[in-house]
DNA sequence: TGTTTTTCTGAACAGTGTTCATTTTATTTG
DNA sequence: CAAATAAAATGAACACTGTTCAGAAAAACA
């Protein structure tokens, strides 16, 4: 029966659709903001079509999760090709880390700053995992740094909390207007300075 | 004329008793999913009634926007004034926002996370002050430390955003639950083993 | 007391997420 | 090909949201 492999195809297809157009919607004017009406708008369907593909709004912001997360990973690991000394490794990593946040802030708020996900127990697990996969990668790169001579005898963990909360401050407050009380020149050159001043102040730590 | 002075006074009540039923509610179940009708109904009056004091919802953010502010300056102050030595007065400052930020969730939200109020073109110039002038208190913070030998040469406000990225980082990320990828009995240690270890780190760095 | 001013209400509007009986469309069977 | 079955899509309905505003109730003044 080719009927149902084609039926398979134009239900994927679908959820492809209502996912693309939930992205941009989303991306656009926020998750709160975006009607399932306006989705069903989008690719002309009714609002009631798109039960029939998702459980309900949130289970959208699910998938779209997933797919963030996957850009994330792409986005982290050519931060980590780009360079062959160990700790370049890591000042390219958050280099790439926020890269990727400033490039696509409504997805990074749904990784990293939304609560309403987070909140409902259903797939958390997998939820939770994309977000411990991501930081395995700073973990991995630090160990390098440490074999390297950086860090020594400091907890891996530790260091990668402090290098994961200073990039995500970054980004978080940037995102959402905090860097406004600066000037409009002097923001981005701010963000920039304070990660190179921190890189820099951690490459030469020693105990 | 007393009438109109008992007048203000039952308008300023008024005012007290929406804002702190508003404040109950939004930090019981959030801004979004707290409704104006929610908020009359604890008051005991019509939802109507609450607008002939505040314009709109987010008015009444603003108002408690203000006040957090308020009660943030007195945290803040209160960690420069326990200590007298200047760096160890910026490590109290920083462990005085991280314990206000958990301990006021939700207004933290509101203070540092939430856009909704930011994107208003109205009360931004009070809103932005109240930012302001919290983080004077780290410049100024960091500037005795400059002065007692520390960050010599550096540029005041790039390790003020390095700082506040990191505690904000350190707030938004345990606040947003993302530090559930760390198993229970870790999470509050990896987080105060982190500030622990940056403000280590910092203190020791010569250029 | 009657008149005016202030305060409050509750219905209404346009929107939300979600459900479900009904209709339309597609597929399979006779 | 026509009838029967199965799948997909609809749109009305429900209970909710923020907000407005004509009219009712209460308070203040004359």
């Amino acid at each position: 029966m080719g009927v149902i492999d084609r039926k398979e195809r134009e239900k994927v297809e679908m959820k492809r659709q209502i996912l693309d157009a939930a992205r941009v919607l989303f991306l656009e004017q926020g998750f709160e903001k975006t009607s399932i009406r306006n989705i069903a708008e989008v690719i002309e369907y009714s609002a009631g079509t798109i039960y029939l593909y998702f459980k309900d709004k949130n289970e959208i912001l699910f998938a779209l999760h997933v797919e963030a997360f996957g850009a994330l990973m792409i986005a982290l690991q050519t931060g980590v090709m780009s360079e062959t000394d160990p700790f370049e490794r890591l000042v390219a990593l958050g280099k790439h880390y926020l890269k990727y946040a400033f490039e696509n802030p409504e997805l990074y708020d749904l990784m990293f700053v939304m609560t309403a996900p987070m909140e409902t127990i259903e797939c958390r697990d997998e939820i939770w995992g994309d977000g411990e996969r991501a930081f395995d990668v700073l973990k991995l790169v630090i160990g390098e740094c440490m074999k390297a001579g950086y860090f020594v005898e400091e907890d891996n963990e530790t260091i990668s909390v402090m290098m994961w909360s200073l990039v995500h401050g970054l980004a978080t407050l940037h995102l959402r207007r905090r860097t406004m009380i600066f000037p409009e020149e002097r923001r981005v050159q701010l963000l920039e300075d304070a990660y190179a001043k921190f890189t820099e102040i951690i490459k030469h730590y020693k105990k």
